[in-house]
RNA sequence: CGGGAAGUAGCGUAGCUUGGUAGCGCGCAGCGUUUGGGACGCUGAGGUCGCGGGUUCAAAUCCCGCCUUCCCGACCA
């Protein structure tokens, strides 16, 4: 097996690397769609599971609608089909006949889930509404790169009605911080920024946008996930209406909130190093892989006894005892495939009692009695969580520049390869027009200290200027 | 969709300038020897040279069109 390009050579190609020799996706025969394979499927179904609880603990619950949704219901919110028409998948025929009313693969579900939501929601005491849908959508990509931007992709949709604008929006914001942020950073170990969009970047058809950002190790800023506060547009557009307790009729307000199998795309960047994947243990689906030196029955079986034993304390274990294949290559391969913690078991931890175990963060070996092993690689694992976070968080600091100028700001962006900051009162509409001559955008809009903007007047807001994926 | 680069076995590539019927490395299969950081030997399988058309006695090679991938832009989770 060749070797992965580096990433100072080429960040691009030692992603794509990554991807294929790690076995996570493949691209597939129609431009932009993607095969994921079963080590990705894996990864995405440890997000789908951790997001899936903190979204029930939200309050919302699961449904599904239709994939196909009639092309008039995207009229119906203009800016909602002016920023969506571009990349629709239109179905014109079925049955072997030509469509009365063309459908659209949906590019998301504002709309299908609308039409219903008039139809459940009658008074007050319906709401809030709280749906979810776990679903693959479909946007006409004119620069797919897996798993950052394919034509389809999988996602999970929230969409919720609410009684006043305060509730919309405070849920909004719920969601953004106890769901996706709450994920990113203590599951992903990504830190991230969570912020409001500039008008320019705002979800088409939502009042406001609030995001989380993350940096990639080559400094470049990816939108991890973002929720909308939808205000009553698509009430208005849907008749979305509900009885007050003192008999008024009423829009009701509304929030949708995404994240995507782009996530896979930030952990793959977010971490990664020259010598492939690095998965954090609270989310990695293989977290301890013992690797049985040679083929020999006692070594073996105490094998089989240490992964009987972690399993018992929780961890995911699996098992290497392909002898056929040389040490050099399968340590390699799973250093490639970022499982967190490597035992090895062989002739010299019988004759020893101690086993020894590596560390994927930072390629430390260390030699323990095998007797603590099932103590020790616990709380090895949490410090590895710990660990990434913390370098992931350095990383960004290390790439953060503060400046007080828009010329400045986009010099140390683009030189600095990373994140600028500087007051949005510098920048406004027409800043933004000029940073994006030189590929930047505003990523997002902060508080001075760095927190969530909620109800602020924007002259107060510090801009997050960056490339971005 | 605009600008650039590239498509030859699963992957990486030679051959193309100067047309003559495809080679190498890795990987793969079988057998044997190995086994603590990408093992070795022997044997073997695997190719519509991206697709379509044209020129020619003859096309991987020359010409035209298209498709795909990567990079840079515009668009986006």
């Amino acid at each position: 097996m060749s070797s992965i390009t580096s990433q100072q050579a080429d960040f691009p190609a030692w992603y794509q690397d990554v991807i294929s020799k790690t076995e996570l996706a493949d691209n597939g025969p129609v431009r932009g769609t993607m095969v994921i394979r079963p080590y990705g499927y894996a990864l995405w179904e440890r997000i789908q599971g951790e997001l899936d609880e903190r979204i029930k603990a939200a309050g919302a619950q699961n449904a599904y609608f239709p994939l196909l949704i009639p092309e008039s219901y995207l009229h119906r919110e203009s800016e909602h089909v002016e920023g969506f028409s571009p990349e629709l998948a239109v179905v014109t025929h079925g049955g072997g006949r030509e469509l009365e009313e063309p459908a659209v693969v949906r590019p998301t579900s504002e709309t299908i889930i609308n039409a219903y939501f008039a139809k459940w929601i009658q008074s007050y005491r319906d709401l809030p509404l709280l749906i979810n849908q776990w679903a693959n959508v479909v946007r006409w990509e004119l620069r797919p790169r897996l798993f950052l931007r394919t034509t389809e992709f999988l996602w999970q949709e929230g969409h919720t009605a609410h009684a006043s604008a305060e509730e919309a929006r405070d849920y909004a914001i719920k969601i953004l911080q106890e769901v996706y942020e709450d994920f990113m950073v203590h599951v992903m170990a990504v830190p991230v920024i969570t912020g409001r969009k500039t008008a320019r970047e705002r979800f088409p058809g939502a009042e406001e946008s609030w995001t989380c950002e993350g940096m990639m190790r080559d400094g470049k800023a990816l939108q991890m996930g973002t929720s909308h506060e939808l205000g009553q547009r698509f009430s208005n557009m849907f008749g979305t209406t509900f009885q007050t307790p003192e008999g008024v009729d009423t829009h009701v307000w509304q929030t949708s909130w995404g994240v995507s199998t782009r996530l896979l795309g930030a952990l793959i960047m977010a971490h990664g190093d020259d010598y492939g994947l690095r998965l954090p243990p609270e989310l990695a689906p293989i977290q301890v892989v013992i690797i049985l030196i040679s083929p020999d029955s006692t070594i073996e079986a105490t094998g089989m006894q240490l992964m009987q034993e972690l399993k018992e304390a929780g961890c995911r274990v699996e098992m290497d005892s392909d002898t056929h294949t040389s040490y050099g290559r399968r340590v390699t391969n799973w250093e490639l495939k970022g499982v967190p913690v490597r035992i090895e078991m062989g002739q010299r931890e019988l004759d020893t009692g101690n086993v020894t175990i590596a560390l994927r963060d930072t390629r430390e070996k260390q030699s323990i009695p095998v007797t603590s092993t099932v103590t020790v690689v616990p709380k090895t694992l949490s410090s590895i969580q710990h660990g990434m976070l913390k370098q992931a968080q350095s990383f960004r600091d290390e790439h953060t520049y503060p400046a007080t100028t828009l010329e400045d700001a986009a010099e140390k962006a683009i030189e600095g390869k990373g994140f600028a900051t500087i007051p949005w009162s510098k920048v406004g509409d027409k800043g933004e027009e000029r940073l994006a001559e030189s590929g930047l955008t505003v990523r997002c809009l902060v508080t001075e200290d760095g927190s969530l903007p909620v109800g602020m007047d924007e002259k107060d807001l510090l801009a997050i200027i960056a490339k971005a994926y």
